[in-house]
DNA sequence: AAATAAGCCAACCGCGAAACA
DNA sequence: CTGTTTCGCGGTTGGCTTATT
């Protein structure tokens, strides 16, 4: 299968977005949806291999993405999820559509992994490293047991992660930042003219954190940095839907921003990309499900403790089936 | 104040899966 | 059915920032 590198050709751009790639890169997306990366570069002139303006995409002005810090209850879903469904980070970020893949990934590899191992020196065992020593069991248990055994064991490590994972989202009440977090995210999958905001909030911040590094004479690596550094430390004040660039920059680039796109064009493509990239569908279902019936909210924690909490999951719906998350083929050895 | 180390994160790379011809 | 292309994922790296000596 011999396939040619995107990134080998000539002239290929590599390094930090600039903002004006960035509004290339949404511009095409505003106009064509996302997908078809191949063609991206060669449409919009962008000197960027089509994996490069993908990443990018995904990674950091895809709508409704948030910044800044990690949550108490986002470190304890990502603990646990991690513990169930180990490195795969983008099933994990499905769980917490707000936070990217990279995210996830760079958050857990910087802070969390440290955390654990301190904690598992210092801790005999809570529950979440209950949940872990139960997937430990799990995993190591495997070659030596029978099928029905395993199924057995399987069974009851089920239920220990579930209960595990039930005490850990019990601990934040119902007002935490995490609700409130979702409620927002519920509000961008209702209302697309909020996702295309949420766009074009990014790249404003974007702007913004750029004018304001080109005016600095302090710091000059600022520029070629720009977008990373201005939102990577976007603190959480700012993902509470409150534009930070107008109240900090006078005047109002997201105006400007959106004057330079419609917001109309954006709807549909951005609604389906944020459909087709962000929660599961059981939870995307529940989501709508009950802002049809009930017109209220209902926090991710609730739907995916009933998921995990829900006993006729494991039977009645195998592709949310908590075994299907453990995967078999981890254990070739056992069948 | 300067040098060095550690932390952090955006972006890159290679691989495998899915889609397509 | 087979080969090719495209996409998405996870691991890794480069370079900037911050902390420490």
């Amino acid at each position: 299968m011999g396939r040619v590198p995107c990134c080998d050709k000539m002239g290929v751009k590599k390094g930090p977005w600039t903002p004006e790639e960035d509004i290339m890169l949404v511009s095409y997306v505003q106009q064509h949806g996302p997908g078809n990366w191949r063609a991206l570069p060669t449409k919009t002139g962008l000197r960027r291999c089509s994996k490069s303006c993908r990443l990018r995409w995904t990674n950091y002005l895809r709508p409704g993405i948030k910044r800044g810090n990690f949550t108490d209850q986002e470190e304890k879903m990502i603990i646990q999820l991690q513990a169930l469904l180990g490195n795969k980070w983008a099933a994990i970020a499905s769980y917490l559509p707000e936070r990217t893949d990279n995210d996830i990934k760079n958050y857990w590899n910087t802070h969390l992994k440290k955390k654990m191992k301190r904690l598992d020196q210092c801790h005999g065992s809570n529950d979440l490293f209950s949940l872990e020593n139960g997937l430990t069991h799990l995993s190591s248990s495997n070659s030596s047991t029978s099928r029905g055994q395993w199924e057995r064991t399987l069974q009851a490590d089920i239920n220990m992660a579930k209960k595990a994972l039930h005490n850990a989202l019990s601990l934040e009440n119902p007002t935490s930042s995490h609700n409130n977090n979702i409620k927002q995210e519920n509000t961008q999958v209702s209302s697309t003219s909020t996702i295309y905001a949420s766009s074009t909030e990014n790249i404003a911040r974007l702007l913004q954190g750029w004018i304001g590094s080109s005016t600095s004479s302090t710091n000059n690596s600022e520029s070629s940095k720009t977008s990373s550094n201005n939102i990577a430390t976007t603190d959480s004040s700012s993902c509470d839907g409150t534009p930070n660039a107008e109240t900090k920059g006078g005047m109002g680039l997201m105006e400007a921003f959106e004057s330079l796109f419609g917001l109309e064009s954006f709807e549909s493509s951005s609604s389906d990309e944020l459909s087709q990239t962000t929660t599961p569908e059981a939870i995307k279902i529940e989501i709508k499900k009950e802002e049809n019936e009930h017109d209220v909210e209902v926090p991710l924690s609730i739907i995916l403790e009933n998921w995990l909490l829900d006993e006729n999951t494991l039977n009645i719906q195998p592709k949310n089936d908590l075994t299907t998350l453990i995967s078999f083929d981890e254990t070739p050895q056992l069948f």
